[in-house]
DNA sequence: TTCGATGTTCGTGAAACGTCGAACAAGCTA
DNA sequence: TAGCTTGTTCGACGTTTCACGAACATCGAA
């Protein structure tokens, strides 16, 4: 399809990054990839179009906050864990924990393995 | 002027403080209210127009991060860090950190005269 | 080569946002 | 009372965001 960009580590704006966070879905779909392990496209449900879906992939991945990988017709996200740790120490636990918490997107989720819901 | 409201510690979501934090303004804003000491409005420079700066300081009150007390004509801003601790622990320190590192908002200060201190 | 599956992009609205200046309201002060 | 100060609200403007369906591009399979 495209060759996308992904922001170098340096490069990864607070702002963008907040700004990113600021919708339910989105938020949803971090929670859903929290664990660092790749997940395809088309494993992943949200109740919107997929266009809209893709917008939200989009966005995420211009802040700097996933990683699109492609194969074939497939793409694969993953959560850049490890470039957050370094970027912003303490953010994304933070960030976890209060979506945990308050149950923000609630209605992402994977085909296979749905998010136990938060006692 | 009028009552304003504030969210009780348990009404502040995470995705209106995220929301909150994506403009680079009111990043500037949090910064210099991140010591948690008040500060009066009139003090706070930022380059925008009063009307702007109030919007600002109306969306940072709405999500929940600061707090506004009003004397008279006046009106003293103060950010919430207990309550976001209690409600976010964590976020805070972690943004404070990324924004002091990437310096946004930098055009954001008080006007360093000196000011009634506030018991 | 043709077909189907997979995401992206486009075109289009509705809504929200950031910004400004002007007008306003509330309280001091002369 | 009149006038000044302080901050909010209003209306307007242009930009951005979110949403959808349709069209498109790409790759694997038939």
């Amino acid at each position: 399809m495209r060759q996308v960009h992904h922001p170098e580590v340096g490069e990864i704006s607070l702002t963008a990054v907040m700004g990113a966070l600021s919708d339910p879905i989105r938020v949803g779909l971090v929670r859903v990839l929290a664990d660092g392990c790749e997940r395809g496209w088309g494993e992943l449900r949200a109740p919107v179009a997929k266009s809209t879906l893709s917008h939200h992939l989009r966005v995420l991945r211009d802040a700097g906050l996933t990683r699109t990988r492609q194969e074939g017709t497939r793409c694969f996200v993953t959560l850049r864990v490890q470039d957050l740790r370094e970027r912003f120490p303490g953010l994304l636990r933070a960030v976890l924990t209060a979506a945990d918490e308050q149950d923000v997107g609630p209605q992402v989720s994977t085909q296979d393995t749905p998010r136990p819901t938060v006692a």
